[in-house]
DNA sequence: ATGTGCGTTCGAAGCGTTTCGACGAAACGC
DNA sequence: GCGTTTCGTCGAAACGCTTCGAACGCACAT
C-alpha cells in the first residue's frame, strides 16, 4: 500500500480513502491511485483490514453433522450461500460443528473471525441459536426455530408444500391419501420441516375432505417397505401416498412391486423435499415438490449481510421469507385407478 | 490478552508463549496463566494472530461450480475436508470459482486471506493450478493434473476401479462387455476420471480378452437410454455394462425395461463412482464401486496442513495416493444369462 | 487584503497479536 | 567467589491496514 501511494504521489490514508469511498477523493487522485494499484497488481490485504476495521467480511455457515451425511439439497445449500457470499465480496467458511458440542462452537465464535454466521438445518428448539445471541454474533437461520422472534430467516415452506401434494393428488381424483415422514428421531428432536409438513398435509386433508393416514419412518430403503405395508393393511382404500424421505419412498416402490401395483397406474406417489436431481434418478420420474434449495443459501447469506452492513443505522426490519416449492410432475402421480 | 497477563501476574509476551509454546515456560506460571484464560473466558484473537505471524490458519477449498450442480460425491468432499480442517485446527473457506474466471482467483489469493488451497475437480490441464504455483500458494489437489510433479494429491483410482468392474464382471461369466462413459465435453476437457477410467476398462477388457465397447454418453436419462439401444445394436452379446454416469445408467435401465430385460437376470450392470447413497436409491439397488470421498477430502486436507506446518523445514516428500474405490455388491450384477 | 467554508489530503495513532533482543536470577564449573 | 551458561521473563517493535483530527489550498464573500 505504501509502494502505490509513493506511485500515485498521494498519503497512504488517501489510498485507503479511495479503496473504501471513505472520504470523498477528486477525480484524478482516484484515477492515479487506480493505475497504481493496477499496475503493481496490489490486493489490499484482508487480515490487516479485518483487524482495524473490525470487519473481516467473513462470515460462517453452521451445518450439522448428522449421522447419514448429506443429500443434493443440502450441497445446494452450500453452494449457494459461497456463491452469494462471493457476490457480495464476503469469504464463507464452513463450521461443520456436531450439534452437543457448543463449546466448540463458542471457542469458534469467540475467535473474532467471523462478522456473523448463517445457521442451517436450524430446529424448532436450537442451542445454536441461544448461544449465537449470548455471544452476540449476527445471524440468520436456513429454517427456523418455534420462536424466531426478530432473526432473519428463509425457510422451506413444507407445509404449504404438504398441501399442495394433497391439492396436487386430490385434483387427480384421489380420496384416501397416506403421508410417509421422517424418522420419529427427526420427530422427537423437532426438526422443522418434519413437524410443520405433518401439520400441512393434516389440514389440507381435513379441508379436503378426504381420508389420510400418517405415519413417521425411518430413513431407509427397509423403512419405507414395511411402512408401506403397514399403512396399507390399516387404509384399505389408499391410492397414493405424500412422502417425504427420499431413503423410504424407493422401499414404497419396492412394495408395490411386490404386490405388483404400478405406478401411477395403480398407486400414486408424490414426494416432498426431493430436488429434481433426485427425483430424475428414481423411475419412474418422481412427481416432486421440489425445494429452492440453492436460493435458499443465496438468501441465507444475503439477510446476514443486508444486516452486518446496517449496523449502526436503525436495525432494519427483519426478513423472514417462506419460499414455496415447486411442483415438478414426473410420472409417479396420476389420476386415481377406477375400480 | 492485557487481562490475562494482568490476572496472572505475567507480561504480555508470556502469555503468547505460553499459548503458542514458542518459548518454554515454567509450570507455575503456564498454570496461572491457563487459570486466567478460563477465568476470563478468553480466546485469542484469529485475525490479529494471522497479521504478524502470516500464518491465518485459513485454507480455501477451491470447486468449480459446473452445470448440473455438485452431486453426493463432491458433497461428502467438502465435508470431510471441512472436518479435517476444524480437527487440525484450521478454517475452511469456500471458493466457487468459475473455472473460466482465473481473475478472480488471483484477487482471491493476493487477499493474503490464505495460508493454503485445495484444489477440487483437477483436470488433466488445469490453469488453476498454473496460477495457484505461480501465485506461491501451497496447495493440494483432490484428482491430478497430467504432471502432477511434487504436488500432494489425493485421487480416486478410477482405473483400478473399472479393471475391478470388469474383473466383477468377467468372474460371473460376462464375455462381452460395454463402458458407458462421462459426456464428450468432460472427455474433451481433460476431465481426468473419465479419461482414465476409460482406459483402465480397456486394458482390463484385452487382459481378461473379453469383447468390449465404449462409448461417451451425456450426462442425462435420455442419452443414456439411446446410447444403450446403439450400443446393443452394434454389440450383439453385450450382456454387461460398466457406467460411470449416474444419470445415464437411469436411461440404460429405461432402455432394459422397454426390450423386456431383466436386471440382474438378463443384463448386468456396474456403476463406477456412484456413492452408496445414491445407488441405495436404484432399484434394484446398484453394484457400485464406491469411492471414498469423505476420506478424499480429508487427506487433501491433510497434506495440505501437513505441508504448510513444514514449511522452513526442509519440504517432506510430496504425498500422493490414489485411494482405490470399495466394491458394493448390490442387485445390479449377477451370473450371465445361459442361452 | 482578510476572513469563511468546503472539498481534499495528510500524519499519526491504534487494532491484538507474535517475536526479537535483552535482562535478571539461579545453576554450574573451576 | 567469579565468569559462564541456561532458563524464564520482559518491554518494545512490528504486521498492513483504517480512521481520527488537523491542516491545506482554493473560491467566495466581506
Amino acid at each position: 500500500m505504501i509502494d502505490v501511494a509513493r506511485r500515485a504521489n498521494v498519503a497512504l490514508s488517501t489510498v485507503s480513502y479511495a479503496i473504501n469511498g471513505t472520504r470523498a477523493i477528486s477525480a484524478p487522485t482516484r484515477r492515479r491511485i487506480q493505475k497504481a494499484m493496477e499496475e503493481l497488481g496490489y490486493e489490499p490485504n484482508a487480515i490487516a483490514r479485518g483487524l482495524v476495521s473490525k470487519r473481516t467480511r467473513i462470515i460462517a455457515l453452521l451445518f450439522p453433522t448428522p449421522e447419514r451425511g448429506m443429500g443434493v439439497t443440502e450441497m445446494e445449500f452450500v453452494t449457494g450461500a459461497a456463491e452469494a457470499a462471493l457476490e457480495r465480496d464476503h469469504h464463507l467458511v464452513l463450521w461443520p460443528t456436531e450439534l452437543r458440542n457448543l463449546r466448540q462452537l463458542d471457542r469458534l465464535t469467540g475467535q473474532g473471525l467471523v462478522d456473523g454466521a448463517v445457521v442451517m438445518e436450524v430446529r424448532l428448539d436450537d442451542e445454536r441459536v441461544d448461544l449465537l445471541r449470548q455471544a452476540g454474533l449476527p445471524f440468520s437461520m436456513i429454517g427456523r426455530t418455534s420462536e424466531p422472534g426478530s432473526i432473519n430467516y428463509a425457510d422451506i415452506d413444507f407445509e404449504q408444500g404438504a398441501r399442495d401434494a394433497v391439492a396436487h393428488l386430490t385434483a387427480l381424483g384421489h380420496r384416501s391419501i397416506g403421508f410417509l415422514n421422517h424418522s420419529p428421531s427427526a420427530f422427537t428432536v423437532g426438526y422443522g420441516p418434519t413437524v410443520r409438513a405433518a401439520d400441512g398435509f393434516r389440514r389440507a386433508a381435513m379441508d379436503a375432505g378426504v381420508e389420510h393416514f400418517e405415519r413417521l419412518c425411518g430413513d431407509n430403503v427397509a423403512a419405507g417397505r414395511a411402512a408401506f405395508h403397514e399403512l396399507r393393511a390399516m387404509a384399505l382404500n389408499l391410492t397414493a401416498l405424500v412422502v417425504m424421505n427420499d431413503h423410504a419412498i424407493v422401499g414404497v416402490m419396492d412394495a408395490l412391486d411386490e404386490i405388483g401395483w404400478r405406478v401411477p397406474d395403480d398407486f400414486s406417489l408424490v414426494s416432498i423435499g426431493s430436488s429434481t436431481r433426485v427425483s430424475e434418478m428414481m423411475r419412474p420420474r418422481l412427481t416432486t415438490l421440489e425445494p429452492q434449495s440453492s436460493e435458499l443459501g443465496r438468501l441465507g447469506v444475503h439477510m446476514l449481510i443486508d444486516e452486518l452492513e446496517f449496523r449502526g443505522a436503525e436495525p432494519p426490519a427483519p426478513t423472514q421469507v417462506l419460499l414455496p416449492c415447486r411442483l415438478v410432475e414426473g410420472r409417479s402421480s396420476g389420476p386415481v385407478r377406477q375400480h
